[in-house]
RNA sequence: GGAGUCAGCCAAGACAAUCGCUGCUUGCGUAAGCAAGGGGAGGAAAGUCCGGGCUCCAUAGGGCAGAGUGCCAGGUAACGCCUGGGCGGCGUGAGCCGACGACUAGUGCAACAGAGAGCAGACCGCCGAUGGCCCGCUUGCGGGAACAGGUAAGGGUGAAAGGGUGCGGUAAGAGCGCACCGCGCAACUGGUAACAGUUUGUGGCACGGUAAACUCCACUCGGAGCAAGACCAAAUAGGGAUCCAUGGGGUGGCCCGCCUCGGAUCCGGGUAGGUUGCUUGAGGUUGCAGGCGACUGCAGUCCUAGACGAAUGAUUGUCCUCGACAGAACCCGGCUUAGCGGCUGACUCCGCCU
């Protein structure tokens, strides 16, 4: 039953991972309102970083929403995603969809991404 | 019943299931962990506008500068907050609002309009007693015009025109005189004080407005902030001490000499990172006592988030009145701003019934 958990493991904790993913990612997923950055990290598990700009959502409520959908969809991903560090990053115009939205945006996302992190891991 | 005033309380709608996050307690385990139980955003957590605690730095004492506050008294750790009182204003009222010290210390400012705006001012008006002019005559009187001049009653301008009303007075007027009202000053009385007074005396009586204008007066204020500060401490560069070795490299043909390079241990320093500060506090609550009240004292009782790329959530179902503003970051006391509503109590005005 563990394993959907969330434990700090799973996350980008420094500014030295998330400087590490920013530079040069070999994969990306991009809609409107998130861009996802992912980079193999030669662990057997991935790691997830958020980022939410003041600009781009005004109220601290706001900020909090979209990362706690963000890494509830994660959660529930997260075995397809093994060996790459992951940053996502709002953009504006998140604060317009609503929960409902949100999830199935990111679902949608998440396939993408891990389709693409496949490929990569394969064609290396 | 309607309209309203004040005070207090509640508020991510309620319930259930599943999957998660994070502290705490207990049990098991060497440990990593596992299991169970229980806790987990706000009235504004916000703006960061004031005031403190705490921490480090600075500091003999005093003054200047600068900043802030500004009716009085009290409360408080402190305040620009709160309570009570005074004064002024608004409201029929319950109540509400007010940077509310001093422009008889000095300096400055006042657009436009207006004749005149600060030891005032004759545009229209009124008068023309007095002096001059014209006419008449009884030669000192009558009449006339309005030149000098007088006049702040009336009109007009303005945010503001140098007390108001009435009577007297006068050529016309005028605190010029008087009465009442108002005002200034002093005394007395009440009040801790601000201040008040159907009190007494006195002055014919302006001393205008403006200090979020300079200024004056009184009082307050050292600086920086939890990324404060404290502790542990990889790595790397360099430093010191002790011991070991008496060596390697360069220069040179070689020796001396000169330059340069060690090994081990410890110390100091402190980067990444970690730990701490970190939640028990000027705390809540109950009772008693003091006080008009803010609040205070004593006794009992309770423990109520503590994260750090940053937890407090997501999904589904059912129901309803269909859910505002909004997310802790060292901690308190305030202020201000945002805001869908609900509940309780006291009071006021209007209408109706008895």
């Amino acid at each position: 039953m563990t394993q959907y958990a969330y434990p700090r493991e799973l996350r980008l904790l420094t500014p030295v991972d998330f400087q590490n993913v920013f530079n040069n990612p070999p994969v990306k997923a991009v809609s409107r309102e998130f861009t996802m950055l992912a980079k193999p990290n030669d662990l057997a598990y991935p790691r997830l970083g958020v980022t939410i700009s003041k600009k781009t959502a005004k109220r601290a409520v706001d900020r909090n929403k979209i990362k706690r959908i963000v890494r509830e969809t994660y959660r529930l991903k997260q075995h397809k995603l093994s060996g790459f560090d992951i940053i996502v990053i709002a953009k504006p115009g998140v604060t317009k969809l609503d929960n409902h939205a949100l999830s199935e945006l990111l679902n949608y996302l998440w396939r993408k991404l891990s389709k693409r992190c496949v490929q990569y891991s394969s064609a290396s």
